[in-house]
DNA sequence: ATACTTGCAAATGATTTGCCAGTGT
DNA sequence: ACACTGGCAAATCATTTGCAAGTAT
């Protein structure tokens, strides 16, 4: 589901309205390239209807957010990537390739018994080029 | 460093001052067998001055805090755990044995690049018992 | 016409800051 | 004495909630 046409449809499909404010949060996520903040995707709107929204579309499976660190979090559609890491220290974030996602989880699994998506709460480390 | 005195000798070696507060805080955490909130710590006594202490005895290593998913940061004597797993379904966190955090952090390294410590920012899933 | 949505104000939770009185050294 | 601390009020940041007015279907 990369088109917006298509998501208006399941915003339909969930009985929810097709409005201004909601065609403008999910174009903003299509052709953005990271990860925005709510406020960054009011732009100048109403930032509590902007959480209301965000909120909405994630109740039915079009949007997602992660807390890259501190700092407020960030949305994202939620087909985009698979996982994430970020820097606490440049304040960067990496998408994590599924092959690499999946070698994690999996030692994640073996050695701490844990299941992590890292969707939502990332890895959070040192990067490559901060680590100098 | 696992004693009160020696905690306080610390505290006295930066230049700074030994009081109730902080010696209760101190030793609060010493017998806590999990990280615990500022309002714990605070204990019915002033949160901001609990606050101001936690983060003068981070600066000179001996308190640290971890963001175990949602809610408030909790704080631990910083030569406690070597790291944390946390689950985002029953709320539980898990400290990771030295072998394992190891090894997770070898594929971490390996795949992403990252250097990650889990101290700060944990490791967040689902635990062995909430995978039903 | 009738829900669903918006916009604005106000509340909330976690944490920080200003300021002055209090206290460890 | 003097600088470091404590306590209290108020500010800040991210997010949520109440409610009356607006709008998609």
């Amino acid at each position: 589901m990369t088109s917006l046409p298509a998501m208006l449809n399941t915003v339909r499909a969930h009985g929810l309205r097709v409005s201004t404010a909601r065609r403008l949060v999910l174009a903003a996520l299509l052709d953005a390239g990271e990860p925005l903040t709510a406020e960054q995707l009011a732009a100048g709107g109403d930032l509590a209807s902007t959480y209301r929204n965000l909120e909405t579309l994630e109740s039915i499976g079009l949007v997602r957010h992660v807390h890259l660190g501190h700092g407020p979090g960030r949305y994202e559609l939620s087909g985009r990537s698979a996982g994430w890491a970020a820097c606490d220290t440049c304040g960067r974030a990496t998408p994590l390739a599924p092959p690499a996602l999946a070698a994690i989880q999996r030692a994640v699994r073996e050695h701490a018994g844990y299941e992590a998506a890292f969707t939502h709460f990332p890895i959070v480390g040192r990067c490559e080029a901060c680590r100098t």
